[in-house]
DNA sequence: AGCACGCCGACT
DNA sequence: GTCGGCGTGCTC
């Protein structure tokens, strides 16, 4: 660390891939503010640009002909608390990147613009007179539940997790794990309410997966907490709106905020405490840039400010599971449903052999015919947007390749979605990967035949079934092109809590926190790709999502049944489902991922390599591999390179490298020489480093 | 990330 | 004969 008196450079951190910061002269007269988190105006190549002070240096590697005086510090912008640099700081080492890559980033997008030189008021100042938006105002979803001011009076196991949550003083992870049901959220506001009564200036951060989905959850808490300003951060919010919350967030003129990933990375200097909803959810982890685990850094972010941390779950990752079970995490359990009722009963069903009705077995169709006779609600689950996975020539087995991927364009119905009587030909075919849409060839491109055959069957083409099997019943369908068009999917979800619909089709995005009154059964049309899939994860994942879509059932308790169709229904993860047992699916995934040395009992990273040719993604891969076996490097153990997956993909070619370690410490020093040794690899080949990766 | 410099197709 | 495609290389 330079001394701050002979410090004679700033150095500053700009959004510049492969740079840990930028080293700049400065007036004397500055030198009294320029301190780490300062934002500064700097020159850049002929024009300037927005930065922050990252620390003082006595000496920098740049030649004394190149360096420049920065311009000056930004007006009226605010002070970054210490544990929002500590957070970032950490985030930078942690996944192998540039403080600044990670800094600004994570700043709204206004305050990293370079002010016209005419400007007049800041960025801040506008964003200030803004001021935060308070959730009192936002509508609840007609048919919601209405909200009760007061918080309700709280079960027993409720009482013992928000005590032990309450005596929590100092950093502390707790798991709190409980069912669909199972009065999560409940403990988490009335937890809230109490870290926000500690003093005036005490702020309570609260992770969502996706905003889009937790609409209920928005309810709640601007029912719970009417009077108080509540920062609402998520990607789609317009720059104007997040710059306001983010700023109020960082003033303390707000004191909860609400948030998808990019939260974790609001100032909070009154932070008292963090909550992650669905700690599980793989949508915290940035798949793009900077590739962060929200969940991981809202643990860390807790312990740099020595604040508790709840990450509630009912199938939570088998990281946070392991650790609850090593004691390093307490795990808080709330057993059962808060309104009582029995777990959906569970019943397999190969459909070989059988005769399938649009691709129901008859102990479905029975089902559904009996739910909606008895007035009741059914789902069915297929995890398979569009119409058909795959459009086949019936003649020569051409089939609707994607020309810029390795995998098939997806049959879609378009336009009038949801109508039963769309016209016949308006079909395209759409590739899921890269979004190439093309119409629906007349005949056989290969061989010119016209006879060509939908393979499988998506959401589309099961609404359509089970609209010509229940002519009278009112069905809706849910996935995301439904939810493309602006509110689409909310009024599908509002109608079919209002009892207009009788039958619901979806994906995963009906799995997620809405709450049917009349909904007793639910049938999963075909879940085993994530069985038996190379990917070690999916199990998990799949066990995950059933619990969610199966939590749908009967939630205001009474008999519900859930139906999986599965060529596999001895598998030991339905037994497991059908006890809504994760303590003992877990335990069997924990003992198989030991068994095959994989996480959490290794730690991974993961380089990923893209190139015009498949050939030069490898041959970029092996020279990667031979710098890393340089390394001496105790008990890091370095694969092949191979293929990614998805190897093609929107016309690149893709190749992956991964290194794992039982020891994070020797992983990271590893991964710290590697890093080094790969900038100086001359390459054509885009690459990157994944540390934590979910998917391999 | 921008915004330059640098070698190969369709235009006045 | 030029204008311009975006491929790669630098910015303290």
């Amino acid at each position: 660390m330079a001394s701050q008196a002979a410090a004679r450079y700033a150095r500053v951190a700009l959004d510049i891939p492969g740079a840990d910061g930028f080293d700049y002269g400065f007036d004397e007269a500055l030198r009294p503010t320029l301190t780490p988190g300062v934002w500064v105006l700097v020159p850049w190549g002929r024009g300037r640009r927005i930065g922050l002070v990252a620390e003082l240096v006595d000496d920098t590697p740049v030649p004394a002909d190149r360096i420049r005086p920065l311009i000056g510090t930004v007006p009226s912008a605010p002070q970054l608390p210490a544990s929002w640099l500590n957070l970032v700081r950490f985030a930078a080492g942690y996944y192998h990147r540039g403080f600044g890559e990670v800094a600004l980033p994570a700043i709204p997008k206004l305050f990293r613009a370079v002010p016209p030189v005419r400007a007049r008021g800041s960025a801040f100042e506008r964003a200030r007179q803004r001021g935060p938006v308070a959730l009192s105002g936002l509508a609840e979803p007609p048919g919601a539940p209405s909200p009760d001011r007061a918080a309700p009076a709280l079960t027993e196991a409720q009482c013992t997790a928000l005590d032990a949550l309450q005596q929590a003083d100092g950093f502390r992870v707790f798991l709190l794990h409980g069912v669909t049901g199972s009065g999560k959220t409940e403990v988490y506001l009335q937890w809230i309410a109490r870290l926000l009564e500690r003093g005036p200036d005490a702020q309570a951060l609260l992770l969502v997966p996706e905003i889009a989905l937790t609409p209920q959850l928005l309810a709640q808490v601007a029912a719970r907490f009417p009077s108080q300003p509540v920062a609402v951060l998520h990607s789609d919010l317009p720059d104007g709106e997040r710059a306001a919350q983010w700023l109020a967030a960082a003033e303390g003129r707000v004191r909860l905020v609400i948030g998808t990933r990019l939260a974790v990375f609001t100032p909070l200097p009154g932070l008292a405490g963090i909550v992650v909803d669905e700690e599980h959810d793989p949508s915290y982890k940035q798949q793009e840039g900077v590739r962060y685990s929200a969940r991981d850094l809202a643990v860390t972010l807790a312990a740099q400010c020595r604040v508790p941390v709840v990450l509630g779950s009912a199938t939570p990752s088998l990281e946070t599971w392991r650790a609850g079970t090593l004691g390093r995490y307490t795990r808080l359990t709330l057993p059962g449903r808060v309104a009582g009722g029995a777990p959906p009963r569970l019943l397999c069903v190969d459909p070989r052999g059988r005769r399938l009705q649009h691709s129901l077995v008859p102990e479905a169709v029975a089902a559904i015919g009996a739910c909606l006779a008895r007035g009741e609600q059914a789902l069915v689950f297929v995890n398979r947007r569009g119409y058909a996975p795959v459009l086949c020539c019936d003649a020569c087995g051409w089939l609707s390749r994607c020309d810029a991927c390795s995998s098939y364009r997806v049959l879609h119905r378009v336009g009038a979605e949801g109508a039963a009587d769309a016209g016949p030909s308006r079909y395209r075919l759409v590739c899921h990967h890269c979004s190439a849409e093309q119409r629906v060839p007349r005949s056989c491109p290969d061989c010119g035949n016209v006879d060509l055959t939908p393979l499988g069957r998506g959401t589309q083409r099961l609404e359509e079934g089970l609209r010509a099997l229940f002519p009278a019943a009112r069905v809706g369908r849910v996935d995301r092109d439904v939810a493309r068009r602006r509110g689409a999917a909310r009024e599908v979800i509002d109608a079919a809590h209002a009892g207009a619909l009788d039958l619901l089709v979806g994906t995963q995005m009906l799995a997620k926190g809405h709450d049917f009154r009349r909904l007793t059964l639910v049938v999963v049309v075909d879940p085993d790709s994530g069985l038996y899939s190379s990917d070690f994860r999916a199990p998990e994942r799949l066990f995950s999502v059933l619990m969610q879509v199966a939590g749908r059932a009967g939630r205001a308790g009474g008999d519900s049944t859930v139906i999986v169709q599965t060529r596999f229904p001895a598998h030991p993860l339905f037994d497991a489902l059908g006890r809504q047992d994760f303590a003992g699916f877990a335990a069997g995934q924990l003992e198989e991922r030991e068994a095959a040395e994989l996480p959490p009992f290794v730690h991974q990273a993961l380089v990923r390599a893209e190139a015009r040719s498949l050939e030069q993604a490898l041959e970029f891969l092996r020279a990667a591999r031979a710098a890393a076996v340089a390394i001496d490097a105790p008990g890091v153990r370095i694969f092949d390179p191979v293929q990614m997956p998805l190897v093609r993909l929107a016309g690149r070619e893709r190749a992956q490298l991964l290194v794992e370690s039982p020891a994070r410490p020797a992983l990271h020093r590893f991964l710290d020489a590697w890093l080094a040794a790969l900038a100086q690899l001359r390459t054509p080949v885009r690459w990157q480093l994944d540390v934590d990766p979910q998917e391999i």
